[in-house]
DNA sequence: TATACTTTTGACCAATTGGTTAAACTTTAT
DNA sequence: ATAAAGTTTAACCAATTGGTCAAAAGTATA
C-alpha cells in the first residue's frame, strides 16, 4: 500500500538521518537504524539498496538545507547592518533545530572530499560580490570591504554562529561545570554576533 | 633492545597517530596503522594491548597538546591587546602545524563525551577571570568585559582561529576554486583575527 | 473467493576486522 | 657457545556487519 509504503520509506530515512547525524557514517549501523525504526533490516535493503545508497540520501537532503539558508539574506531590503543582524537570527535559530548538522557535513566532507565539487557548485563568491557592490556600494567602502578581504569577513561571520555548534563538546560542558546555560548563551549569540562583526567591520 | 624497541613503539604512536587524525577512532583499521608503520599487525597488540588502549594513548597525548598551548598567554607581561595578538600568533601557527587536531578532538568527544570532564578538569573560568581582573582590571571597564560575556567573548575568540581549519574542507576547496589560497589566508588571518576581535570588544 | 503483486520477516552468507597464539628470529646474559 | 628473554611474524579465530534470499504475511484485483 502507498500510504503504509511511505510511512516505511519515511520512518526508515528520519531514523538514518538521526543515527548518521549522531555516529556518522562509520559509526552508524544497519541494525541500529532499523531498531530505531522498529522494523526489520532488510527492509532498509529493500527500499534503499545499500548503506550508502542510505547515507547518500540523507547527505544530499542534509547539505541541500545548510545552504539554502543563507541565500535569503540577499533578497531582503536592508542595510548591511541589519542584513548582518537579520542573519545571524535566522541561521542561528536553524543551528538550535539542527545542532550536529555542521559537524556532520563537515566530518562526511572530509571522509569523502569528492561530494564537495557538487556541493559548493552553486556557491560563487564573484557573484556574491557583485551583488553585495550592487545592494551597499557605499557600506563596502565605509567598511573597507574588498575582494582581498572577503573571505576573512565571511569565513568570521560564518565562525560566529557555527563554531559553537561545532564545539558543543567543550563549550557545552565547560559551561555547565562553570554555571553557564548553554542555550541561553546561543539565544544570546543571535544579537552578540550581530554585534560584534558590525563594530569589527568598521576602520 | 630497547634501541629497536622504542624505535618500534614510537613508529606505531606516530603511524597511529596519523590514522587515527584522518579516520577517526571508527573509521580507522588497525591493519591500515600497521601497513602505514611498515610492520605486522600483532606488534600493535603486543606494544599496545588493544585498539581502545591504542587510541587512548594517541588521545591523550594530542589532548593535551591543544590546550597547553592557552596558557602562556598569562605568562607575559602583555596589555590586553599585545596579549590577543600575542594568543592568534601562536595559536594559529600551532593549528598551521597541527590542522585536523580541533576536529579530532571535537568528534572524539562528541563519540565518547566520558572523556570531557577529565578533559576540561584543568580548566577553570574564574581562576581565568581572576587572573585577567589581577592583570587588565581597567582594561575589562574599558571594553565592557564582564562575567556574564566572557563565554560570549572567549568562544568568539576561540571561533576566530579554530573554525577555518574545522571549516577547511568547505572553506579550502571554495577558495581554491575562487583563486584564494588557503595557506595565505591562514598566514594573513594571525593578524586579521586580532584586529577583528580587538575592534569587536571596543564599546 | 482465488490470484497476482507488494511488503515484511527471519535465517543465512561472505567479508571484514580486532584480537590470539605458537613458532621463528634476535638480542642479552651467563 | 648456550640458555633465557624479548621481539617479530604468519596463520588462525570469533564476532561483527552489510547484504541476500526464500518464505510468510498482507493487499489489491479479478
Amino acid at each position: 500500500m502507498t500510504e503504509n509504503d511511505k510511512q516505511t520509506e519515511e520512518k526508515i530515512f528520519e531514523s538514518a538521518t538521526d543515527v548518521f547525524m549522531a555516529k556518522g557514517m562509520d559509526g552508524a549501523r544497519m541494525q541500529d537504524i532499523a531498531d530505531h525504526a522498529g522494523i526489520n533490516k532488510s527492509l532498509l535493503h529493500y527500499y534503499y539498496r545499500t548503506k550508502d545508497h542510505l547515507f547518500n540520501a540523507v547527505f544530499e537532503k542534509i547539505a541541500g538545507q545548510m545552504f539554502k539558508k543563507f541565500a535569503p539574506v540577499f533578497d531582503e531590503n536592508l542595510t548591511l547592518e541589519e542584513k548582518i543582524r537579520f542573519f545571524y537570527r535566522e541561521h542561528i535559530t536553524f543551528l538550535q533545530n539542527n545542532p550536529r548538522l555542521p559537524a556532520f557535513l563537515l566530518n562526511e566532507l572530509h571522509r569523502n572530499p569528492a561530494r564537495i565539487k557538487k556541493l559548493i557548485q552553486g556557491i560563487d563568491i564573484n557573484k556574491i560580490w557583485s551583488t553585495l557592490e550592487a545592494q551597499h556600494k557605499d557600506d563596502l567602502i565605509k567598511y573597507n570591504i574588498t575582494r582581498e578581504t572577503i573571505p576573512q569577513l565571511m569565513t568570521s561571520i560564518a565562525a560566529m554562529s557555527v563554531f559553537p555548534f561545532l564545539a558543543k563538546p567543550i563549550i557545552g560542558s565547560l559551561m555547565e561545570k562553570m554555571g553557564y546555560d548553554f542555550d541561553e548563551y546561543i539565544e544570546e549569540r543571535k544579537k552578540y554576533a550581530a554585534d560584534f562583526v558590525i563594530k569589527a567591520m568598521k576602520k
